[in-house]
DNA sequence: GGTGAAATAGTTTTTAT
DNA sequence: ATAAAAACTATTTCACC
C-alpha cells in the first residue's frame, strides 16, 4: 500500500466524499461507498485504489476499546532532551520507535521536544519504560508523565471539509 | 455498532489473533481473516460480530495522509483550568467536544488538566480556536501550545499480546 | 463452538460509451 | 473518465457434527 510520488495529490469533490465516508467507516463495502457518493461500483473502486497508490489513504484500522478487555494505563510523557544535535534526535527517535507499548510519538516545538504516548499493562511497566528512556537512552533532560484519566473526545478523523476549502475542484 | 453490557469481555486466543489482524488491516476480508487465524469463514465472522456487539471493536477507520492533500497545522494544547469543580470540567469538555478541528482530547492527571489535539487549516485558525477557549469558555488558567513538527511514530494500535498476558484463556 | 455447502451479495475485470 | 455486464470471490445462513 505504498507507491508515493512525493508530490501533492489533486482530489475532486467525489474523492473528498469518499475519504469522509471511509474515515467514518473503513469497513463499508465498495458498493455502499459507491451508492453514498453517487457513483457506480467500478469507478468508485478505482478512485479508492488511486488514493491508496498515491499515499493519500495509508491504511485501515480497527478501533478497540481496550478497557473492555484488560486493565491498562495510558500515559503521555513530555520529553526534553539535554542536547539538540541531529544525532541526539535520531537516537531518541529510534529508541522510541523500537519501544514496546509506545503507541504514538510526535516531535513538537517549544520547551518540550517530544510527546510520547504509552499504553502499558500497569504503572510498574510504565516506570520501567520511562526509566529506560531516562537512564539508558540519549541524554534526556526532563521527562514529565501525565496519566490519562479519561478520553474526552476520541479521535474520529479530520474535518476534511473545513481543511480543504481552497484547493478542491 | 453498540450493544454494551457494561461488563468485561472474555476473549480467547483466537479472538486476540482476530483483533491483532484487524488492528493491522481493518479492511481485510473475512475470508483472509479466517485463514490467518485458522478458522473457517463463518465462525470467524460470528466472533467479529460478537466483539462488535460487546463493544470490544468500536469501529473501523481509514488513515489519511493529510499532508498529501492540503497544508495544515497540527497543535497540541496543554490546558489547565482555574477552577476544578465538576461543572468546570463539564463545561470545558462540552466546549471541546463541539469544537471543529479538535481531533482528540484527553483529561490527564498532574498540573495539566487536558491535552487537546487540533488539526487546523493554518495558524490563524488555531489562534481563533485557542482564543475561544481562553476568552469565551470556562475559566482557563493556562493554555500552552505545542506545534507538532513531525510524527515520529504514527499510531499503529496496541501491543495486545503484551497487554493481555494474564487474562487470556 | 466448529464445519461445509448453498444462496445471496460484493468485488473486480473487461468491454463499450 | 464513467458505466454496465460478466466472471470471480466473499459473506452469510443453515443443517449437521
Amino acid at each position: 500500500m505504498k507507491d508515493n510520488d512525493g508530490g501533492a495529490v489533486a482530489l475532486d469533490r467525489i474523492d473528498l466524499k469518499i475519504l469522509e465516508r471511509l474515515q467514518a467507516n473503513g469497513r463499508m463495502t465498495n458498493q455502499e461507498l459507491a451508492d453514498a457518493v453517487g457513483l457506480s461500483a467500478s469507478p468508485c473502486l478505482s478512485r479508492v485504489r488511486r488514493m491508496e497508490r498515491a499515499g493519500v489513504i495509508t491504511g485501515y484500522n480497527t478501533q478497540i476499546a481496550l478497557s473492555r478487555i484488560c486493565r491498562h494505563v495510558d500515559v503521555v510523557a513530555a520529553v526534553t532532551l539535554k542536547a539538540h544535535g541531529p544525532e541526539d534526535f535520531e537516537l531518541f527517535e529510534n529508541m522510541v520507535i523500537a519501544m514496546r507499548f509506545v503507541t504514538e510519538c510526535t516531535k513538537v516545538s517549544g520547551p518540550i521536544d517530544y510527546l510520547v504516548h504509552f499504553v502499558c499493562p500497569d504503572i510498574s511497566a510504565y516506570q520501567m519504560l520511562s526509566d529506560e528512556l531516562l537512564l539508558m537512552g540519549p541524554k534526556v533532560g526532563n521527562l514529565s508523565s501525565y496519566i490519562v484519566l479519561k478520553t474526552v473526545k476520541p479521535n474520529q478523523g479530520f474535518a476534511l471539509d473545513g481543511l480543504l476549502e481552497q484547493p478542491v475542484r
